[in-house]
DNA sequence: CATTAAGCGAGACGGTACGTCTAGTCTTATG
DNA sequence: CATAAGACTAGACGTACCGTCTCGCTTAATG
């Protein structure tokens, strides 16, 4: 199809400008004080601008959440199980309780549970990535025998970073450094 | 203050129509189907009757979640620490995925992420005694000597339960009998 | 409307396009159907072009009643002055009901109930146009010395012609030529 | 149908700033400058109030000019039939063209040509009546033997007042007392 | 046994945000 | 340099719920 039309296209500066909006009225107003009408006039964008590029407000947190979550996406160390371990938990805590991706993140997990669809684009699209980085040290430590070659790394997964996930988002218990550490500690047979 | 009005008092009946009409649009709508009109149109009540007794939405499905989650609240078994873990855990599992209360439960702990004070009453109303009963099997474990005495059991909680909220809210995945027997093998294990 | 790039001009296809579209969307729809994002849409054009040369939907209507009104400004007959007024009497009514741009007309006029500027040029650009001929048959009647010398002939069209717009705006009343005779019979006979 | 419900009912507080408002902002910025949003935020009232009681704009103004057009209905006088033409023609006059509820009934007018189904509306409940007063002076005219039996009142209105909406309406031009007198005096035969 | 005040169903009210539509402006590549 | 395409700000549309309020009915203990 051919395209003869404005080619400058989609004004980056609109876009920046809703998602900073969204993110700051997040913070400050919470969940149910990110509206379309208030994202609009505080980012001094026309509504209709902001219904031609997304659906509706969960689809503009996920782009913000996108946006910022590259930034933690942490590479994998190079140490020891042990020591990769307890910094990648320790760093996966932080993101999740003191980032700003993270706030966002808590938002979309607690929309997801009434919301079937986010539910799944969210797993699809983002926190397969996550997990796709849980698994790099379990993996660096099996290719390199510190670890059983038929261990199961998802299960694996689950039992390291299923306790951190249960404290950030259902008994809003803080996750020190010693927790996580203590996971590890039990994880690798004490 | 005399009182000399209708002294029988509040309707038994609008309340149960109130806690039905409530959980049935979270089934059938989601919970963003919930709504004070809602609830009254098909509960026949009028939303006076509801604001009279309940401040929000949220406090009318958390009495309905109080009441239902009575009867799920399963008494501890008296077998040795193994037999007793996975059947507690199996059964929590079961809860949250297949209830209608673990229903409510997981739009609750949604909407807990967006409403801090909501988040602040579930923990202390109704996730610490779903811990009590998550301490229950260990506390006897301990006593019976099948466990060192000196178990932190705090920690060991959020280390059993915690892959299985983890699965429920974030992940999405199934929670069946082998993932639960896995955790209680390692628990035990290590 | 397939047109890229002029270096001759303005395009008189687009801008045959856009008075017969406007024409279209008038019948088909009335006048609040008559958008100058519609009438793009149908005559392929691009809005910015609308605007490049109109000010606003009724100039383009005004335009194209006045293409379609030169063709119904029907030559001033030459025999008595009742024939003559009969016969012009009789065409005005058909031109307001029936024609096309007696459609366009009726709408020009009811927006200028709103639009005191539209009004101010329709009465300068097209109405006195109207009324000239409006006055051709008394003219010429007087000089033939039918009709008094001293004869008010702004008054007689009103006299002869208002009743005709009252029945085509304000009553919705059909003209026939039996009412128009009847206004002529009763202006000769006085 | 029981109705045991608030009966209080409708505020005629809110209809009366409804009314004002939507007149007011007639008068102040035209029939265009009439919004629900506008009639709403200057009287004070919600939009779900307006649309729970009239189905758009142009009924409230409607309303609005059923109320005023009350005061104005002028009682038919009981001279000869030269004089009350000429009282009500003058009358007629006024009340097109410096009444408030002239102003409405112009736009009212103006929008009936865009609005078939609001111009049957005006026809039926509003034209009507008023030309029920229209006919008051030739029928006692007729009664008193002042004129012919066969006289064909309707058509002797449309000849009358012709002219008169036909000047308020079209061409814009002033009606004064001179000009409903000399209407007059062209229909009793100079 | 009549009084009387609380609970109730009904529903109007002032609001806020929704998602859609059109207006009118601006920018770009094409021919 | 006029054009088609189309993104942009602005603001009204009509709808859905919110939470508050007032009304008249029903009810049962009090006086």
């Amino acid at each position: 199809m051919r395209h003869t039309g404005n080619r400058h296209g989609r004004s980056e500066a609109a876009r920046q400008a809703v998602l900073e909006a969204a993110d700051d009225l997040l913070t400050e107003r919470g969940f149910a004080g990110v509206t379309i009408e208030g994202i609009a006039t505080r980012a001094g964008v026309a509504k209709q601008t902001i219904y031609r590029w997304w659906p509706s407000k969960v689809d503009i947190l996920l782009e913000a959440f996108a946006d910022d979550m590259e930034e933690h996406l942490f590479p994998p160390d190079h140490g020891n199980v042990g020591d990769d371990l307890r910094a990648h938990l320790h760093r996966l805590a932080l993101f999740l309780t003191e980032s700003d991706p993270g706030e966002v993140f808590r938002a979309l997990a607690g929309q997801a549970q009434h919301d079937p669809v986010l539910a799944a684009r969210l797993r699809a699209d983002y926190l397969s990535r996550l997990r796709e980085h849980d698994r790099v040290p379990l993996q660096g430590a099996v290719e390199r025998g510190e670890l059983p070659a038929d261990l199961d790394i998802d299960l694996a997964v689950d039992q390291l970073v299923g306790p951190i996930y249960y404290r950030v988002l259902v008994t809003g218990d803080p996750v020190p450094r010693e927790f996580t550490d203590h996971l590890v500690a039990r994880f690798l047979h004490d």
